[in-house]
DNA sequence: ATCCCCATGTAATTTGTTACATGATTGA
DNA sequence: TCAATCATGTAACAAATTACATGGGGAT
């Protein structure tokens, strides 16, 4: 299917080089930082992608030499890219999916052992304060410049997590008590 | 790489055997309706996942013949199967991962039209009504006999999607308002 | 010495999605 | 008559991850 408006990888970098022309490494830190929290790439997806883009007219590629390393290559977005960019961005709903290996584990916690079931719920926990800090740093390293819209992503971000995280600390007893069964006490 | 303990597909397929045997299309419901908020799944996953299972030995197929549809497959879980899960629910860290073409959209909604802005934010206001009926209807549905861990999932599923909503209506005025800058009122 | 940063890319593999293909029964 | 539910599967396609491949410069 001819997905007109797909917001993928390529889309992405198309956005990202509406910032000011910048490098395939330029974008992976971008990814990492500001996007890291609901929209991972790798080399292996931005580096293709930006060729994919030269090819078809949406971003010009120049070639800065460098001794030692490889050449610098800065892309620039095109008016052709900035068309199909304002394209993509037209797609009334947008997806927005979780895959959680971390739940689905946790609806087997009947068939785990208590202490199995903390290590899953405390190395999600550090993953979240990781998250957190991740958001908060590209936050305060750079709010100034930022257009309204990353900054409601960044502020999104924060509030999932903390959501995420008060969840899993006043939710976790249901998973150890009595492995599934209300215990006794009295 | 040898992934041992991925929560795939075939994985969660297992679990979701070990409350019973069940057909492809049982299984299905149960990812549309428990683990729909978290590990979508379609036929075209789940047929080849219990193949491949059955195949491996980790579950075993009775064939139900039945009148003017195709055989009913019935797949119950073998030791080995077990075995399999357990290894799998031994992942110190299962990843949850968030993969957000709504959010990236809206990185970019200074260069998008208002109306554009507020048609994405309803359509996902709409989706998140549309998930949170979803947790609702299968946790009325059966609370009494579900484990521990499925109530926590249904929880968290609930307290997610209640505080998008919450940050996605208390918040949207930022991207309306002067696209991007603050308006000078006074 | 060793590690991290810079800087790019390809190839193989994994994983999942979508469309196609078939077809009876039941309720509105 | 039309849609939905039951019931399975394959083939083509898309997308992304991971590992591989290279290599200088600077800091500790």
């Amino acid at each position: 299917m001819l997905a007109i408006n797909a917001m993928d990888v390529k889309t992405v970098c198309l956005g990202m080089l509406t910032d000011g022309a910048a490098s395939g490494y330029d974008l992976k830190k971008q990814f990492e930082s500001t996007f890291g929290h609901f929209f991972a790439a790798g080399y292996g997806s931005i580096y293709p992608a930006l060729s994919s883009l030269a090819e078809q007219g949406f971003v010009t590629c120049e070639q800065i030499p460098q001794d030692g390393k490889p050449d610098r290559k800065v892309y620039e977005i095109t008016d052709a890219g900035m068309a199909r960019l304002l394209e993509a961005l037209g797609n009334p709903a947008p997806c927005h999916k979780v895959r959680s290996e971390f739940l689905a584990t946790l609806c087997f916690a009947h068939l785990m052992p208590a202490e199995q079931i903390e290590t899953v719920l405390n190395s999600r926990l550090e993953d979240i304060d990781y998250c957190l800090q991740m958001i908060l740093d590209a936050e305060s390293s750079c709010t100034a410049n930022w257009p309204a819209g990353v900054e409601f992503v960044a502020g999104f971000g924060k509030a999932m997590t903390q959501a995420m995280k008060q969840y899993v600390e006043e939710n976790r007893h249901l998973l150890i008590d009595g492995t599934g069964k209300k215990s006794a006490t009295g």
